[in-house]
DNA sequence: TTGAAAGCGCTACCAT
DNA sequence: ATGGTAGCGCTTTCAA
C-alpha cells in the first residue's frame, strides 16, 4: 500500500472498522478475539483484517460490559526493598500467565498511604488484591469487604486476616534466632531495629527477640532502636556505635535485617572489631549480600518470591471461584523459614 | 441504620444511587467527583451520599466515555535490580500527585517480553509509557507510534528515539572509568561484563571499555564475558577467577555493576589478594553496597530515581499537550554521570 | 455458526 | 448551577 508511513491515524481502529474490512458482523470479531467457535475461514479473514488495521482491543470497553476486569493489585511498602520486589515478581509469574497485568502501588510504610492506594486501585475493579502485612487502618479493610474482592496478606499471619494470607511468624523467627545465638554461646545478645512504628514486621521480630530473651533467661534485653524504614546498609553502621557505646560488652546481636547487619559488620571492621569473635552479628532476610560477604551473614531465610507466587495462586483461585458462584477458598498459608548459620556467628 | 453490618451487597452502588440518594441527577454527582462548579450546599449532600453508600466510582465506565484512562505503563528488564526499581519509584512520585496509576510489566531482558507486554498494556490505553533501553522489536516501535502514546526510553541515549528519551552514554561513562583507572598509573585493565547479547546497556559499557582501552594505546583488551543478566553478585566471583586464570597479571578490572564488583572484591579477599594493591576493582552504577563495604567501592554513579522522575515529568507534559491539542515537546535528556573514587582503585 | 439489539456506568454536550 | 440525552466500544443475550 501506498499509505504505510502514515503512523498516526486520527482515529485508532473499532471493532467495527474490523468488523466490516472482514465482512462479518462485531460479535464474529469479539468471538475471535475471546477464542469462541467460529469457522476456520471466518477467523482467519478476520485475523487479517485485526494484523492490517494493527487493531487492539479497548480494554475499558470490555471491562464495562463484561464486568471482569484484567488487573491485579500489588501494593508494597517500598519498592527499592529486594525482599519485596521478589514478592512482586512472584505474584506477577503467578498471574501474568492469565493475561492479568499488574497495578502496583508503593505505600511508603504508610497506612494512609496504603488507604488512598486501596481506594484509588479499586476504582479498577481489579481481580485481586495483593497487601503487605497484617496492620491496615479501618476503613481499608472497610473498603476491600465491600467490594468483595480477594485479598491476600502477606509477610505476616494476621490473627484477623481480611481474607486470606500467606507469610511466617516474625516472632517465631526472630525467636529462633536468638535461639541458635544462645546454643552458640552467646549471653549478651542485643537487638538492632527500626525506631519506626510503622514497619510491622520489624516490631514482630522485635518482639521475637524479647520473648526468646526473657525464656531463655538472658538478663536484661538490649535493645537498640535507630532510623527509619526501609531499613538499609547505612542503619547497621550507625546503630552498631551506639550500640556499644550504651552496651559495650554485648557478644552477639541479632539485626531487624541483613541489610542493616551488614552494614554494622562493616563498622566492626573499621573498629577493628572481629565478626565473630569479637562480636557475633546476624542478619534477617537472607539477602544476596549476605552469601557474599566476609565473614558470610548467618540469617532467617524466608523466600519472598515463593510468598508472591503463592498470594498469586490463592488470587486466581478466589477469583474463579467468585465467578464461578462456588465457595471461596479461605487459606492461611503459614510458609517455613530457615535459620543459616554462617561464619558471622 | 440497622443494616450496617452488611458487608457484600448484591450488586455495589452505582453513580445513580447516589444521585438518587441525594435528590440531584447523575450529572450533579459527577460534576462533584470532577471538583467542578457545584453549590456548597448540593455538594455536601453529594459527599455525604457517596460516603453513606460507600460507592467508589467505575474507572473503566469513566475512561471509556471520557477517553481518558489514568494509567501509566513502565516496563522494566528486571523488577529485582534496585536500579530499575528506583526508576519505578522515581516515576511513581512524578505521576502519582495526577491521580495516575502505575501498570507494571517486567520484560525479563527479553524484547519478544517486551512486544507482548507492550501489546497487552496498550489496551488500557495508557497515558504514557516509559520503556528501558533503546533496543526494541520493529513490532514494538510501531505499535507504540500507531497508538500515538507519549513514550519516553531510559536509561540509553537512543540514536534513533520512538518519541523521547532521558538517560546518558554507557559508552562514555565506562570509558571515563577506564580514564580514572589509567589515570591511577594502571595499565593492565580488564572488563567483566555479563555474556547475554539482551542486556544493551551492560554491552554499550563494554564498548566504551574497548574505546578507551584503543584510545589510551593499553594494549590488548581484557575481556571477560559471563553469565546472564540481571547481574547479581555471585557473578563477579566467578567472573574474576576466570578472569585470572586467563590473564594473571591484570592490575584493574572494570565490572559491568557494582554487584558484581562487590562479588569480584570478596572473591579477592578469599584468594588473599589485596584490593587495591593486587589488583584495583570499580563498578558501575554507585549501589549502596559500594558505599559500605570495605573496601569502598569506586563506581561510575547515576541517578536511577532522577531518570523516573524525569520521564515522568515528560510524559505528564506530553500527554498535557496532546489533550491541549498544542505541539508535543520531543525532549532528548542527557542526564550526568559521575565517577567516584574510592578506596577500591 | 452467525447476527441484531440492548446495555454496562460513566462523561460530553447542549439545554434550561 | 443543574438536568436530560446521547454515546463511548465492547460483550451479553437472544434469535435466526
Amino acid at each position: 500500500m501506498s499509505r504505510d508511513d502514515i503512523v498516526t491515524p486520527s482515529t485508532p481502529p473499532r471493532m467495527a472498522d474490523v468488523a466490516k474490512l472482514a465482512g462479518v458482523s462485531k460479535m464474529t470479531v469479539s468471538r475471535v478475539l475471546a477464542g469462541r467457535d467460529v469457522s476456520a475461514r471466518t477467523r482467519q479473514r478476520v485475523e487479517d483484517a485485526i494484523d492490517s488495521l494493527g487493531y487492539l482491543p479497548d480494554a475499558s470497553a470490555g471491562t464495562l460490559s463484561s464486568g471482569r476486569s484484567e488487573f491485579i493489585v500489588a501494593l508494597v511498602p517500598s519498592l527499592i526493598s529486594s525482599n519485596f520486589a521478589d514478592t512482586v515478581r512472584g505474584l506477577n509469574d503467578a498471574v501474568r500467565a492469565q493475561g492479568l497485568c499488574l497495578l502496583l502501588g508503593d505505600t511508603n510504610y504508610q497506612v494512609e498511604e496504603e488507604a488512598l492506594l486501596v481506594r484509588t486501585l479499586l476504582r479498577h475493579r481489579p481481580v485481586g488484591v495483593m497487601l503487605t502485612g497484617s496492620v491496615h487502618l479501618p476503613n481499608t479493610c472497610k473498603l476491600l469487604q465491600q467490594a468483595g474482592v480477594p485479598v491476600v496478606e502477606t509477610w505476616d499471619i494476621p490473627s484477623e486476616p481480611i481474607d486470606q494470607s500467606v507469610g511466617f511468624s516474625n516472632i517465631d523467627a526472630a525467636a529462633a534466632m536468638v535461639g541458635h545465638l544462645q546454643a552458640r554461646g552467646y549471653r549478651r545478645i542485643a537487638f538492632i531495629g527500626g525506631a519506626s512504628a510503622l514497619d510491622n514486621r520489624g516490631l514482630q521480630r522485635r518482639r521475637g527477640y524479647l520473648q526468646a530473651i526473657a525464656a531463655l533467661d538472658l538478663g536484661e534485653p538490649r535493645l537498640l532502636e535507630h532510623g527509619d524504614s526501609p531499613i538499609t546498609m547505612s542503619h547497621g553502621g550507625e546503630a552498631i556505635r551506639r550500640l556499644l557505646e550504651r552496651w559495650p560488652d554485648t557478644d552477639a546481636v541479632l539485626c531487624v535485617s541483613d541489610l542493616s547487619a551488614f552494614g554494622a559488620i562493616m563498622e566492626c571492621h573499621r573498629q577493628g572489631l572481629k565478626v565473630p569473635d569479637d562480636l557475633a552479628v546476624a542478619g534477617f532476610g537472607d539477602f544476596e549480600v549476605s552469601r557474599y560477604c566476609t565473614p558470610t551473614i548467618s540469617t532467617v531465610a524466608v523466600d519472598p518470591y515463593r510468598i508472591g507466587l503463592r498470594a498469586g495462586e490463592m488470587l486466581l483461585a478466589s477469583a474463579w471461584a467468585l465467578r464461578e458462584g462456588l465457595p471461596r477458598p479461605r487459606e492461611t498459608a503459614r510458609l517455613d523459614y530457615q535459620i543459616l548459620a554462617r561464619e558471622s556467628t
